[in-house]
DNA sequence: TCCTGAACCAATTTGCAAGTGGTTCAGTGA
DNA sequence: TCACTGAACCACTTGCAAATTGGTTCAGGA
């Protein structure tokens, strides 16, 4: 009779002593488990065996592995990514301009409320520049000051850090084809009009009218890269990105269909 | 003939060879200058002296000096503070209170949208438990959880890893003592049917009445907040202010001008 | 067929050495 | 007396190699 069950004699042998360890462990305050070269050897199994039954128990949330750090008992961290690179990594594109959306009306808004003579000056300035700017690279960094000015001047310096967070986020090398491609053409042009109906109206204080611009500045940059990222270019570029679906998934249970 | 100025010949001197260093330097890409004691030798006085002119120049902006790290040419890098002590510590209550109405708002009105079955079951237990809950530390733990898992509903990692950044900010323990005294009294029964409310709106998918209900919310802990620090305890809560005379002549001998 | 032992790979941690600015101190010379 | 020098030590940063650990593969045995 064949065992359909891919854990045999030894895994389970290992698997009873290693609940009866963990039961004991859960008392105490260990929380890790040794080498699994000397559990190996401490049961008196072989080290795939013991794998096998690690699996398990991993499996059923009760130890959590982690390659160069060791085993432990318990579940596995929460391991919100703090730093910019895997925080890089797992968001998309699309989940970035996102919180634009969310992030920078609220800062122009507050802008328009807030902004020094200073401030106002500067953006008057960086508008102008903006514009007269030729290449790619200068329209890259000409942009990138003027939203960074805008959310110096709404004087929140958390909001400025976030700001900032998300920028380095944004401007990761990942998506740099993708920015260039979608900022290419005529739309640099409309960029630059609504730039400037921003910039007016947190001159003019109307902090309504520039939440309301910028928003409808950053929807046109988020259709412009929907539409580049549907139309896959002859060349590859990234399989990070075809690859993954429309939404970002923090777990996932998240929606699939129904 | 005294001289009133404390830096003298050498640092004078030292000054005038780093100055033409620098202009030399500013057509290059270089932007370290040699160690100090390679410097010193090379102009031919001692570090000291040396020292004394560096200090003057990064003074002046045109260099800055980092302990391990070297001498450099040009203004320091714009340190934003991207680790939460230095946000932590300047950054103020009410900015925090600030950007906690721009973006909770936001992932309310997110949740409602795309928020699991699984997160809105998890969030009416959540409810259930905040509002049965009696003593303070306890209210803060369901009070805590039960907005992270708005955001966690949301279903934008980014979002979430702002939202984060942001709660750790708030639980820093300098304001622990503000926000219970904030909390206390008959406002808590307000805030509990207003998370009703909040939750109740994402669970039949009202997105606008979620966001709506979560600003009501927040702006009334946003008035408490400010309420309780506009009427100072009878007792001090910040040592820093009366700073202990003392203790604090490790370093130089403070002058006491009598 | 399953297990063992061994070997190798990859990620992480740790320890150490070198290099750097920051500081102090005794000595030197004008 | 004053400013400077040289030396020594401290504190911080970086880089690297070794050790540790989980992840994987493979030949051999019961």
């Amino acid at each position: 009779m064949s065992n359909p069950n891919p854990s045999a004699d030894s895994s389970n042998f290992a698997l009873g002593r290693l609940r009866a360890l963990l039961d004991d462990t859960a008392s105490d305050g260990e929380q890790r488990l040794p080498p699994e070269r000397v559990l190996a050897a401490q049961i008196g199994i072989g080290r795939r065996a013991l794998r096998r039954a690690l699996e398990v128990l991993e499996a059923e949330g009760r130890i959590w592995r982690h390659q160069g750090k060791g085993t432990f008992v318990g579940s596995r961290p929460d391991h919100t990514p703090t730093n910019l690179e895997e925080l890089s990594k797992r968001t998309h594109p699309l989940e970035v301009m996102d919180v634009r959306l969310e992030i920078e009306p609220a800062l122009a808004r507050l802008a328009a409320m807030r902004a020094t003579n200073g401030d106002i000056e500067r953006l008057l300035r960086l508008a102008e520049k903006t514009a007269s700017s030729s290449d790619a690279d200068g329209r890259e960094l000409w942009d990138s000051a003027l939203h960074r000015t805008i959310a110096e001047a709404a004087g929140n310096s958390l909001l400025l850090a976030i700001f900032d967070m998300v920028d380095r986020i944004r401007q990761d090398t990942t998506w740099r084809l993708l920015r260039e491609r979608a900022r290419s053409g005529e739309r640099q042009q409309i960029y630059v009009e609504q730039h400037r109906r921003v910039i007016a109206a947190i001159a003019q204080r109307e902090a309504h009218a520039a939440e309301h611009a910028m928003r409808e500045h950053l929807e046109l940059v988020r259709e412009g890269l929907l539409k580049v990222m549907t139309t896959p270019l002859p060349d590859r570029m990234d399989g990070q990105i075809s690859e993954a679906p429309v939404t970002a998934n923090t777990k996932k249970e998240r929606r699939h269909g129904t």
